[in-house]
DNA sequence: CCCTCCTACGTACGCCGTACGTCGCAGGGA
DNA sequence: TCCCTGCGACGTACGGCGTACGTAGGAGGG
């Protein structure tokens, strides 16, 4: 696939999983892969990298370092929360092959903790402190994972949650989603976000109140 | 493994499946075992189900068919949504390793759609109708399917998110996270759930006003 | 000059999903 | 009764996987 003269690097092993996780998701990494990819081989992975599983929770390290921290000019902390919810959707979305990979495992490092510094900041801002901004964080922080899971990580083969794969369903059985299945099949995730994320600050506003 | 007169079925298959599914989770199915485990041929499963893909949904349909309708006596709206809730994450916490299938799956068929209905009603009897409700119910499952993908799906070896897998993060860079590290560090899953629930319940309120 | 150590690599084992071919049996005409 | 057809069960085989293990070669220090 490459010339690939230089010397094999753990640096140079995580970018090549980073890059086939990106292009192809997780499920299309393997070491022989790999190390076809960079002109190695396969063996000698194993000497910059124990397993697989470590290669894969590093790839997944490096993803995350690539955030960049949002920028926004306001002094209401409902802009910080706001422009900091959109920062990771943008993560999610420029990654999504990898955001299930960040989703599952729990961050460390660095790069984990820049992120919840920032966090807990707004909260500050907002006059949430100690256990209860812990606690704030950690519902805006299921809010963001559960939604950005269906956008990015629901299988799209489907147009909507209405066509089933394996034979169809008596609507008549239930009204309310007949009436609304227009909706329940459409998907505009733009708006959705928003929604969410307004319906969250309400929550933070009147728990301040 | 089991004497298994008994022929093949897809009931069957499926059943085995299933158990194997929550006894050591999806990584652990496999066409083998499971055939092993029927005390049947490998290749005989493929007389009832196409390939191993169908056979780990329609093992994830199974599942959610399981899922009881919850039960409450009360005509608050309020009490409807807690308990709604309350009974995914029974579910969840019953099928742990199941869920994260069920998660990253579109569901439909019959047992999809009851628990649509049963949401929309809830969101009904709040006042709340069209698509207005359907945004509700996406926003409330997403903050679910975020919580309980937390509690329940994030890798459990280590004890909290303070601690690094590949070396310790300096603390000194990150006052506020610093302040709160012994709460970073411990989950009460219980009290979290609750948490996000009423903030969840609080921002519906709001916007009914 | 030799010894040590590190990296690269080949081979091999035991898994995996599944395409394909065969065999035996049950059931229905003739 | 015999035979044919169809279907379920199964064995074999192929191409993939992760990785344990052994080896070979070269670089650097004694």
């Amino acid at each position: 696939m490459s010339a690939s003269r230089e010397p094999l690097t753990r640096d140079r092993i995580v970018d090549a999983a980073v890059r086939l996780i990106e292009r192809e998701g997780v499920e299309a990494v393997s070491m022989r892969r790999l190390a076809a990819e960079l002109g190695a081989g396969t063996m000698s992975l194993y000497n910059h990298v124990p397993n697989k599983a470590v290669l894969v929770d590093l790839a997944a390290e490096r993803i995350m370092a690539e955030a960049q921290p949002y920028e926004v000019d306001s002094d209401d902390w409902r802009d910080h929360i706001r422009a900091h919810a959109r920062a990771v959707r943008e993560l999610a979305r420029r990654h999504p092959r990898a955001f299930v990979l960040l989703a599952t495992r729990r961050l460390s490092s660095e790069a984990g903790f820049r992120t919840i510094e920032s966090a807990l900041a707004n909260f500050d801002r907002a006059g949430f402190r100690g256990e209860i901004a812990v606690g704030m964080m950690r519902a805006m922080v299921s809010y963001l994972l559960g939604t950005l899971m269906r956008e990015v990580a629901t299988s799209p083969e489907l147009g909507g949650i209405a066509l089933s794969p394996y034979g169809a369903v008596d609507m008549a059985a239930f009204p309310l989603s007949a009436g609304v299945l227009d909706q329940l099949g459409v998907y505009d995730h733009d708006q959705e976000f928003e929604f969410g994320l307004e319906l969250m600050i309400a929550a933070l506003e009147r728990y301040r109140g």
